[in-house]
DNA sequence: CGACTTAGTCCACACTGTTGCTTTACTAGG
DNA sequence: CCTAGTAAAGCAACAGTGTGGACTAAGTCG
């Protein structure tokens, strides 16, 4: 797969995924960010407002010749439904080429009342319920995201945590037959770092029952071997604490509960900010997004405290840039991230490379598209 | 930078890193893994063999048809050298296109004892000795490995640990002016994670000094925002461990070198495989590989301790095929790494894309070519 | 108003990988 | 030995990419 349509849809990508950073762009910077000349970007900018992706935005005032036009995205051009299946129900949302959450649902269910099937048919009303008003062609697809482990590049869950039942379910490739839109899976914490576009090296850290991080390193997902990169909590910060659940002791994650049992919000904050840290240094991160119903009921303090942590433990001033901030997405965040991996492919974030380190192996397709 | 010349030179790099890979094989196989065409592959093949690069090596027994024409490197048809600089010396490499090194040289001198401008005249020496029987257009280029922190970006050094009065030297470009050769920097970490091919996502860990680690994602090499990544040794294990250097308490690093100051390399063993079940598992790494003093003083003791601490730590069956090995070079890993700087333009693992997510970005050049 | 500057486009072009067909080189069967 | 069948590899024409040079559009400035 590196062929000149290869080469095509990857400059068009990184086009659109400029004018998306920048809001509103000109032809002229567009080049000199991208590298291409002002002509290729003349034609991909034609296609693409052909397609009605784009359109002309104003101008910029003339410095001497003639101005500059800005292009901008028009956000209603395609939409995207992002789906978060947990272990008390769902949360939808709509979201808009802009990445703007135009419509939402969050529904409580058991879903281990049910059969998968039909939880899965379940879902599937409720996308064909949100995207009634839509024309089908401009909905470029739906992005579910789910608990881990589960196999990213097959669509197929494995042991979900606290979903019995739901191992080996190909929950892609079902809910794509269901709805005949190309439909994307992956794990909740990885999606939840493409909620909004960041730096090329960053992480999202979720502090909810559990306690995982998403990870977008070198400007793509990292995923790793078995697509289940992630696994954050379960690192060992103090031989000497508390059992962990998953059978070692001192666990962050243990760690953190065990904090927040306590009522003590500072404690949790501060031993997180310890782990943020670690993770920061090991990967040389410029951007840490916390989430996470823990996080939620204080963002200011663990905001504050986890800055305050890295600070101190990154003393050298090169590695202050470092942006920690909650979401502003709230209880949203994960659902907005499946509906990330929709948009990626159109903005060249998510590695459409697969696991090659040339970008050219034979891959499974990171998307179930309907027959 | 993604145009037709991108799109030939990345593709030509596949097909050689394939080669590279599978030691021979055919050109129906190539076509098979990259995705290509037969007939793209005959072009490139063609192309590839003019340069001298590649060369039949034999035929596949047929199948009831034209029996396939396997194809390998040609070692010899250009070298690269790696160097190592250090605290107490330099090592050199002079490695072929199969990645064996054909001459080598360990120098101790102490570059605290002299300024950085004679000691990058000691080590340009060096070089051109080691190549002084080749032609020298067949030379690829070199590839120095230093601690960090430094720049690999634009080939500066920082704080470099243990030498003093090399902050700011503009190492890439001091050498790449004296060589008249493309010069490659990146810190002795990083580059030993190059020093063989291996799995898309891999490790490498080394336990001298200090204790760091270089990381190859999505097969990928993670430099991170600052190209800093690898800050493996400063995450605390346990907060009331000893004091370490870097201002912290219970380092793995500080644990580490505890257990090995006492003479107990098995407790140094579990304790590291204690932070390497913790990498594996954050990243889903495929592949560790250990080296640096300490390990070589006892190779099989930390390959089997840390083997089993990783799949105790991983009782999921899906996670036990973390291959961890001692690396076969020895005390040559880094500069071999070094080696793999400029191997991997060649062979396509290393990113040459730069920063950006899409691999599109105004870049600064990973190399410093000569004028 | 005219000279100048900058943005953006038209057109011919070089070069990529692809498609359809042919040649090459082997095996299998009479 | 000959023929049919099969698979690998190359040839030639082609579609589509970004590029370079010339040209047009739309401003500023003196």
């Amino acid at each position: 797969m590196a062929n000149l349509t290869a080469l095509r849809d990857h400059n068009t990508a990184a086009v659109l995924g400029r004018i998306r950073a920048a809001d509103e762009i000109s032809r002229v910077e567009l080049a000199l960010a991208t590298g291409l000349t002002a002509q290729a970007i003349s034609k991909i900018v034609q296609r693409l407002a052909a397609e009605g992706l784009i359109a002309p935005a104003g101008r910029v005032p003339s410095a001497g010749g003639k101005p500059r036009t800005l292009l901008r995205l028009v956000p209603q051009a395609r939409w995207v439904v992002g789906v978060q299946l947990h272990r008390h129900g769902s949360t939808l949302v709509l979201v808009d080429l802009a990445g703007r959450i135009v419509d939402a649902t969050a529904t409580r269910f058991d879903p281990s009342g049910a059969t998968p099937q039909q939880t899965l048919d379940l879902i599937a009303a409720q996308v064909e319920a949100v995207i009634a008003e839509l024309p089908r062609e401009r909905v470029l697809g739906v992005g579910v995201a789910c608990p881990g482990p589960l196999d990213q590049r097959t669509g197929v869950l494995h042991q979900v945590t606290g979903l019995p039942g739901w191992n080996g379910i190909p929950l892609r490739a079902e809910l794509a037959a269901r709805l005949g839109l190309p439909v994307f899976l992956d794990k909740d914490t990885t999606a939840g770092v493409l909620s909004r576009p960041g730096a090329p090296d960053r992480a999202f850290v979720y502090l909810g029952d559990g306690l995982g991080a998403g990870l977008v390193l070198g400007g793509r997902v990292q995923r790793g071997a078995r697509t289940n990169a992630g696994e954050f909590g379960h690192q060992v910060i103090d031989p000497r604490g508390p059992r962990c659940a998953c059978g070692n002791h001192g666990c962050l994650e243990a760690l953190c509960r065990a904090a927040l049992a306590d009522g003590d919000r500072g404690r949790a904050a501060d031993l997180l900010g310890e782990g943020i840290a670690n993770l920061v240094r090991l990967l040389d991160l410029a951007q840490v997004v916390l989430a996470g119903d823990a996080v939620l009921a204080d963002p200011d303090l663990f905001r504050d405290r986890i800055g305050a942590v890295v600070r101190e433990r990154l003393p050298d001033p090169g590695w202050q840039q470092v942006g920690v901030t909650v979401t502003d997405a709230g209880e949203q965040v994960v659902a907005l991230g499946a509906a990330g991996l929709v948009l990626g492919t159109l903005f060249g974030e998510s590695d459409a490379d697969g696991p090659d380190a040339a970008g050219l192996a034979v891959q499974a397709p990171a998307a179930q598209y309907p027959e």
